[in-house]
DNA sequence: AACTATTTATAAGA
DNA sequence: TTCTTATAAATAGTT
């Protein structure tokens, strides 16, 4: 899109990186929200920016529920965990 | 996009519901994997059909475990887990 | 599953 | 960085 084509590279430039980012992460999170919508499915889109900061979109709490459910083994190391409102932690 | 403009509501007809899922999730995926190349992030996007089948980009493992940290209290009921090979149990 | 007219996203520029 | 605009890319409706 644009008046380039599309290399997909890690942009080098650190301003154009930026920009881009900017300008494609809204476009991410909102293609999450319109396939939830049209398609009536759970949906879940994660981003954390270069400095940290987390942007996501979910279409609900049971997406994400769901998702650990099954894709956990894959993503978490194995072990004992607990949830509070603070955050997750692994046990001592 | 296409011969008509996108109104972001459920579609009702199932069959048209179930192509746009086919053509849209796909697209999802690939625009996540872009913003993570291209701007160097840590990215995941999680769908689940309406069947249950589950879709997923994750631009590293690191991406979902700091994404679990992050957000894991909106998103699992306080209590205790465990992860093992098989997924994540609440401990009895 | 392919096609293609159009919309939408966005790269580059102001 | 916010707005503009040319163009690439995604995709809705169709075959």
């Amino acid at each position: 899109m644009g008046r380039g084509k599309v290399q997909v590279r890690r942009i080098e430039n650190e301003v154009s990186r930026q920009v881009t980012f900017s300008k494609r992460r809204p476009g991410l999170l909102k293609k999450a929200h319109e396939i939830a919508v049209l398609c009536d499915v759970d949906v879940a889109a994660i981003v954390f920016s270069a400095k940290g900061n987390l942007f996501h979109y979910a279409s609900s709490h049971t997406t994400i529920t769901r998702w650990c459910h099954f894709s956990a083994p894959l993503l978490l190391p194995m072990g004992e965990y607990n949830v509070n409102h603070s955050g997750i932690f692994v046990s001592q």
